[in-house]
DNA sequence: CTTCCACAGGAAGGTCTGGCGG
DNA sequence: CCGCCAGACCTTCCTGTGGAAG
């Protein structure tokens, strides 16, 4: 019985030729609509084949615009090149959301060059300027240019390592770094220190969003690596490509809507995507979206959702609640389960990281003589969220509350 | 036109936690 | 182990304000 369970599976066949392409760690080798941003960057690299130093880069631009596959891409490309021309150049990738403090990033990047006789630098336990005095050690054994990538700039903790990276070239004699900073967060630099700012901003970048046309183009030439043909309705990807275009031109979120379109396709036991795949699809990446964020919330803000939530259903969303509304209902939520309750300026803040997160929407108006205010309301399905609320031991069964305020004579 | 409601949202400061260097 | 500091989280106090009512 047990060795049938996914026989009947396995037994209708995949429309998958190969799903890793729609991942999106996959690199292909051709990036279509970044050709200026990669010969852009090869040229600076260049001058690392000519055994000089690059200058150091950084580079800007949204969620999805290519930043970290470019990059891998002309440093698998530049570390290839080396290797023909006989000079050594070194590709270091690292993620500062991974890796995020000074000592772990010097770390990461000595362990690169294990294998060429040296010893492991351990997760701790050393002085960092002896973790550095190794690494130009090694870099020196190693010869020849580093170019070390770090993604994600903007999440690591403190310059301190922005700027000691930028003064390895002033202490290496055989060997060459340059540094590539990657952020999605344009004012990014206006905290770091001067210093830094002027010797790691040598080269800026800026990656534009896809429109929805170069969307389609990179659809097409995913879809047509990772499916088997005749798998795919003629308007899917445009669709595809609308919805994502619309998210400000976020290629990895066309991917996912691709891929999980696919995914509802073959589990609908089809051999064919179609248009209502993408929207099952939107949909079911908004809801992992949602819950995923109400279930991490901290017990205060869940109960302001709740309260928003029980508004809503005592006010039938004839007119939106208010902040004072929200706040009484708070209040007396908070004492019925025994909760210490904020002020009414804390549940201000709040109410607009539940905005900014997108499941409630909060925009100030004026009621003029009755002076301005913020009409909140729900912006995801009340059900839903109610269904993730009740997984809370704490406040399960809440959002069905009755309040015994009256909070509105109409 | 002025008034004045019901908040928005800035500033500053308090408390607590957790990491880090000595 | 201790003192220090940064950052998260809140409070207190405050000034500012769009527009219906008067």
């Amino acid at each position: 019985m047990t060795r049938d369970l996914f026989s009947s599976f396995l037994a209708s066949e995949s429309i998958f030729k190969n799903k890793e392409v729609l991942r999106h760690s996959y690199i292909p080798d051709v990036l279509p609509h970044r050709e200026e941003q990669i010969n852009e960057i090869a040229s600076i690299l260049a001058s690392a084949l000519r055994g000089e130093t690059p200058s150091n880069i950084f580079i800007y631009g949204k969620t999805g615009t290519g930043k970290t596959a470019v990059t891998r891409y002309v440093g698998k490309e530049l570390h290839r090149a080396g290797k023909e021309k006989g000079k050594p150049t070194h590709f270091v990738y690292i993620n500062c959301e991974v890796v995020d403090t000074q000592y772990r990033i010097l770390q990461n990047i000595a362990n690169h060059f294990i294998g060429e006789w040296t010893e492991r630098i351990p997760f701790t336990g050393w002085p960092t300027d002896e973790v550095y005095a190794k690494l130009r050690e090694m870099m020196e054994k190693a010869r020849g240019v580093v170019v070390i990538v770090l993604d994600e700039v903007d999440k690591l903790k403190g310059d301190e390592v922005l700027y000691n990276l930028s003064r390895l070239n002033t202490d290496l004699d055989n060997a060459k770094a340059s540094v590539i900073g990657i952020s999605n967060d344009l004012k990014f630099t206006e905290f770091l220190d001067p210093r830094v700012k002027s010797s790691m901003g040598e080269e800026n970048l800026i990656f534009p969003p896809y429109n929805a046309d170069q969307l389609k183009d990179i659809l097409d030439q995913r879809a047509q690596m990772a499916l088997k043909e005749n798998t795919l309705d003629e308007p899917v990807v445009p669709l595809c490509s609308a919805y994502a275009a619309q998210e400000h031109g976020d290629a990895r979120r066309a991917l996912d809507l691709f891929r999980v379109a696919a995914e509802l396709a073959e589990r609908d036991g089809l051999k064919r995507i179609v248009e209502k795949h993408v929207r099952r699809a939107q949909n079911k990446i908004e809801l992992d979206r949602v819950t995923e964020v109400v279930r991490t919330l901290p017990t205060q803000s869940k109960l302001v959702l709740i309260s928003i939530i029980v508004g809503e259903r005592i006010q039938d969303n004839i007119t939106p609640l208010t902040t004072g509304e929200v706040y009484s209902i708070y209040k007396e939520l908070a004492s019925s389960v025994g909760i210490d309750h904020l002020t009414q300026r804390r549940i201000t803040d709040l109410v607009s990281e539940l905005d900014m997160l997108g499941i409630v929407t909060a925009r100030v108006i004026s009621k003029g003589r009755y002076g301005r205010t913020r009409h909140i309301r729900m912006s995801t399905s009340i059900d839903k969220t109610t269904e993730v609320l009740d997984e809370d031991d704490l406040l399960r069964g809440l959002a069905r509350y009755r309040p015994k305020i009256q909070t509105r004579l109409l």
